[in-house]
DNA sequence: GTCTGTGAACCACTTCACAGCG
DNA sequence: CGCTGTGAAGTGGTTCACAGAC
């Protein structure tokens, strides 16, 4: 399945992950390192983790870690730690990771290529069922078995092929049109590389991506490495 | 140069970026936000912009703008607006955009790959200097006029290149110890793809880009798409 | 009148510190 | 005795609302 790989052989460890609905956004942005984490101890045959242990691999204090689990309404032996198998089921759950998301990825550019390719998806339960791209010298290329095609049927695919998740790797010029068609065709969760702010309606979520903003940050530090204020940087 | 590329003649229009060192760190990640929206505005040859306009082109709101923009230490004529070119200028030289970084990407999978292409670095300053990776099936390849050279060759090329950004595309097994060899080698700037926490001494500054942690974030709010609870999504 | 700059209120998230369970 | 779970305190960031410049 997605998540441990490892671990014993229970398939549902915990209690289902009830009433996790509405956590707080920094919460769910560090469910997926938790978890991340823990597979990797499961990996390596640990059975059970304190927060302490957990948190140090996640770069986070083992108290907020101790709160994000129990708001999650989570697992955890006072005394002993948290079972690792158990636990990333858990979370796994919490992020809606036990059926898989199936992906298109619009714009075939050098980056939507190497998103196409890129193993780290499939990996983690993101099936990539569709390529599109408005380019004629792109459409019909194959890319690892899947062959692009032309971005006007893009709603189709979406409604045949049950596509939930857009990823738009195209110009920013064109981003919104994409967009605009994700969300017409039923799509309501949206990953944008593009360099531009979507305009969506209430309901769609949209997370932005921008590589060369990261490296504007980066350049930001860079600039002001005068002084030995050397804190604060991380996590910024 | 880096931002506008249009906008009247003068070269340095505002004061020099004076005592901008310590920002929140919520201010800096929005600049180049900002920047970005400036450009777009130049280019479309407006010459002054109210900071309600701008805010709504870069998804803020209007008050935090102009605190951002007072904290920066710039510009604004009340009744009238800000300096489209003016500010954009500005922001330019607090981000330290003024003179350009050379950046090494080391691990020339798919994603470096990709990485190595993608034109927006470029355009907005960074020069892509140094490609390495340790499989020998890769060093030696040419990407765009840039030779993929051996991971070993790292430190030198820092030191004799003025290498100051260093973008880790590795799988997470080895981003540890490309991450060492380059705070040996002087770099004080990483952006990091590989799904690992890098441990870095202080002033070390690391950012993180997960691309499968985005997705899971997506699922997430996927997964919790039933009441119509459907606020407080952007901005997760 | 319009739009900036900013104190004050508000809110969200993080950290501390410790009570309580195993 | 160790480690979780959590109230309380602290911190940082956002929004409000309005005084003041143009």
């Amino acid at each position: 399945m997605t998540t441990t790989g490892e671990g014993t052989d229970h398939r549902a460890p915990s209690g289902p992950p009830a009433a996790a609905a509405d956590l707080p956004a920094a919460t769910v942005r560090r469910l997926p390192e938790y978890l991340r984490a823990l597979s990797s101890l499961g990996e390596s045959g640990i059975e059970t983790v304190s927060s302490e242990t957990l948190a140090a691999a996640t770069g986070v204090n083992s108290a907020m870690l101790r709160k994000d689990l129990s708001q999650l309404g989570a697992s955890g032996m006072r005394g002993v730690g948290y079972n690792v198998a158990a636990l990333a089921a858990y979370i796994a759950g919490v992020l809606g990771l036990t059926k898989d998301s199936r992906v298109a990825i619009i714009g075939l550019g050098h980056l939507g290529q190497a998103l196409a390719r890129y193993p780290g998806f499939s990996e983690r339960g993101f099936d990539i069922v569709g390529l599109f791209d408005a380019d004629p010298g792109i459409i019909g290329k194959d890319l690892d078995g899947i062959r692009v095609r032309d971005v006007t049927l893009l709603a189709g695919a979406v409604r045949d092929e049950g596509i939930n998740i857009g990823v738009i790797a195209t110009p920013g010029a064109a981003a919104q049109h994409v967009a605009d068609l994700l969300v017409d065709a039923g799509v309501t969760s949206i990953l944008n590389f593009a360099p531009c702010v979507l305009a969506v309606p209430q309901g769609v979520a949209v997370r932005k991506v921008d590589l060369a903003v990261e490296l504007q940050i980066l350049s930001f530090h860079e600039h002001h490495k005068t002084i030995g204020r050397a804190n604060a940087i991380e996590r910024s």
